[in-house]
DNA sequence: CCTATAGTTAGCTACATGGCTAACCAACAA
DNA sequence: TTGTTGGTTAGCCATGTAGCTAACTATAGG
């Protein structure tokens, strides 16, 4: 047994690698066997189960194996699991924009009561 | 140098490690000094900056040198674009999901209908 | 039974990554 | 000027990762 890592960083480890990633858009289509998802990729069989076993311990992927063939497909929750980490991020960063809009509002009226109005923000179209 | 990685392995990559998240969350709630965002970390200098150099290049970080001090800031576009990705694959997916579903209501129609004597196609094999 | 198919296991190599120390440079501060 | 602070460069080491080949298991088909 490996190391002690968060799901998260699992899932995200999995992605940043380009074939794992599109293994994943391949399986948001539908399951596949191993054979099928190995087919486009010129890759050693050995070398591509790598990555579909990569896949599967980050909880991206789950497979079973019926016969001979393994049939994977992918697993939503993991998915969006990760979406939610870029969701809170984005939720807490713009929070902090509205603060600091709300505070160079702020400055804009003060400057304004003051002495004349010189071009204060050179903001990037918000509003 | 080195690899030629696209942007999101970069990103990916660059998310997967806990220490760069953490840094990532920090700058969600504003700018802060390489030496700030060293601080809660028990780890030396040099390694901290190979972590922002890390998100750097993924294009999460830009910083800038005033002085001696380095005040590094999220990219906020660089986080959306990651985010997309997953907005994509979930669209892909839920589309999958519908068809799914309208195939499973079909079958069930069908199913309902059988006393009829509808000419049903045989889908495979299950009946 | 015999062969082909679909995965799997084992073991190797090359390179990337994450951490360290030591030494260095460039502002400030006194 | 000299020392201190904040960051940087260089170089080392241990571990992890991505790829390969070769050889093996187990089912499907004839």
């Amino acid at each position: 047994m490996a190391n002690q890592q968060t799901h998260l960083d699992q899932i995200f480890a999995a992605l940043a690698d380009p074939t794992r990633r599109a293994i994943v858009m391949r399986l948001c289509a539908g399951e596949a066997s191993v054979g099928e998802l190995a087919d486009p990729f010129d890759m050693a069989l050995p070398s591509f189960m790598k990555h579909i076993r990569v896949l599967q311990t980050s909880g991206l992927v789950l497979s079973e194996k019926s016969g001979r063939v393994r049939t994977c497909r992918l697993s939503p929750d993991a998915l969006l699991g990760a979406e939610d980490w870029f969701q809170q991020q984005r939720a807490i960063w713009e929070a902090r924009l509205d603060r600091f809009e709300a505070y160079v509002m702020k400055l804009k009226k003060e400057r304004a009561g003051v002495k004349r109005p010189s071009r204060t923000t050179k903001r990037k179209g918000s509003e």
